[in-house]
DNA sequence: GATAAACCAACCTTTCCGATAGGTTGCTAT
DNA sequence: ATAGCAACCTATCGGAAAGGTTGGTTTATC
């Protein structure tokens, strides 16, 4: 599993906010009614999200959420690297891995960083405004 | 993490065979020591392997391993399979998984489709004779 | 029959995911 | 000023899975 729930739901907050542009501060509470997921937990997602500054929190009554940047701008990569550990698909292609002592003669390293480099150009060129329009992209996009 | 070092370990084995080939069954032992991996570890891997008749096992004296199929017929996807509970990126794209109730207004399902036929279509194309060429594959490798 | 090797079955430790609970601070309307 | 709303913060927990270990059994060869 590359993708955890939290960036899924990460993904689903962002979009639903995206959905809603020009109301002001949305508050947790209606997005987690819309998306269906615990209020406590999403809470700790959109705390990454905040401290990530793709979202601005305001207290108090009237307040909420809301996107700091238009959707046009922001990319599913950036989301997803708030709440994922690592993008990579393997451990040896992490950020600050252990330099593998095997470098030299590892037959796979090609395989993965061709993989890693799919999937983070994928990611890399997916906006959250191409999120909105549910129809014709998914299957055939390929960088 | 979308390949576990399970899935590493299996195709570093594979690998380890496919170049040394024509020399009958090649015991574990020696695997494990040019891979600098545990015996006792990757005997659970192996056993996958043979189930998955990828490879033959022979017991006794001079027995050991070899690859039941030519290196060029087999594709790093059907290797990872056997070791992988899945190559999904996402929970919600994993054979048998419960239908998710919001699939008519999920907005990240083609994402998370394009992304996983990325995947797919990287590793089915990719076999193990190409692994043993470490040098020019790799990143520029896009279907 | 001793040795080499594959096979088999538990078990253990650590880590992380997903989730819950309860309390604190800051903002706005009355 | 103050009541209430809503963001913010901290701690805890159960369960699953990854990664690995230990010990034993069967099959073949010399």
């Amino acid at each position: 599993m590359l993708i955890s729930t939290r960036g899924r739901y990460a993904l689903r907050v962002m979009t639903d906010l995206a959905e809603h542009p020009g109301e002001g501060f949305i508050p947790l509470k209606d997005i987690a009614a819309r998306q269906e997921i615990s209020e406590k937990y999403l809470e700790s997602i959109i705390k990454l999200l905040v401290k990530g500054k793709l979202l601005a929190g305001l207290r108090g009554k009237g307040g909420g959420y809301k996107l700091t940047r238009a959707p046009e701008t922001i990319s599913v990569a950036e989301i997803l690297r708030l709440t994922e550990e690592t993008l990579a698909p393997v451990a040896c292609l992490e950020p600050g891995a252990a330099a593998c002592s095997r470098v030299g003669e590892c037959r796979t390293l090609p395989l993965w960083q061709g993989l890693g480099k799919l999937i983070e150009n994928y990611l890399e060129n997916y906006t959250l405004a191409d999120l909105l329009h549910t129809d014709s992209r998914g299957y055939d996009y390929v960088i």
